[in-house]
DNA sequence: CTCGGTTATGCATAGTTCGACATATCGCTT
DNA sequence: AAGCGATATGTCGAACTATGCATAACCGAG
């Protein structure tokens, strides 16, 4: 076993009545909103399916019961999404959380690894 | 928003070549086995069919290229599995591992819980 | 030398998730 | 009034994953 060894995870938010409510591509996804302005923008951007970004958001916004982004149909423009305040919270509080997770798994890969090379550990 | 939220998350390890040769599900399964001595038995513990614990526990060591488990097969009793040095080598250094993560988890759940529950935060 | 219980492995099936389509609606501009 | 581009939503099919089933090999004990 002489391979480069790395540590991946994920990181989500459930509420009591549903699974995965918010979670990494939830949030990546808001991001995307606020970068470019459109689901469909933001949905191109991240290359999935705009039935699927649209879906996400649906279950995000149902799940916690709170109004992430503020959408407008028609116009000049077809229509836009801006995010709410609470949008806006949550993205900030959720990468300070996943950074704050991802610093924390590269620490612990570091002394994962010491020990499996060592085979006299205790 | 007044439900209760916590935060889950998964765990693994990855080669260059391949994902997830090790991971929560490889972990919970080579516990299972040095505690009940068989990859059979492992699985029903676990219940997960026999089928995806053999498989699993072939892509972890292929993955690898460690041998985790010294498989008998025959016998009064049929056969059993028990765990290599190096298979009780990865069992503990991942446990501290994922432990690390989870109180961390925990942690910056509260912060994170903190933050959106602030409508004034900066 | 047969029996029992386990490992070993392929395959066909069921379940889940996501993407591709297909429409429909909306409302500012021209 | 017509067009454009984004939101809104159902549906069918593809890809992946896990399960169930079938079968074979193995070997100590009675």
């Amino acid at each position: 076993m002489t391979q480069k060894l790395s540590a991946k995870f994920k990181l989500w938010i459930s509420t009591e009545n549903r699974e995965g409510v918010f979670g990494d591509g939830k949030w990546r996804l808001l991001n995307a909103i606020e970068d470019k302005g459109s689901l469909k923008g933001a949905a191109e951007y991240l290359g999935i399916s705009y039935r699927k970004a649209w879906g996400d958001l649906k279950k995000a916004e149902a799940g916690l019961g709170i109004k992430f982004i503020e959408k407008t149909r028609g116009g000049r423009y077809g229509g836009k999404s801006v995010l709410t305040a609470d949008g806006k919270n949550w993205i900030k509080a959720y990468s300070n959380f996943r950074l704050d997770i991802k610093k924390k798994v590269e620490k612990s890969l570091d002394i994962f690894l010491k020990k499996i090379s060592n085979e006299n550990n205790n």
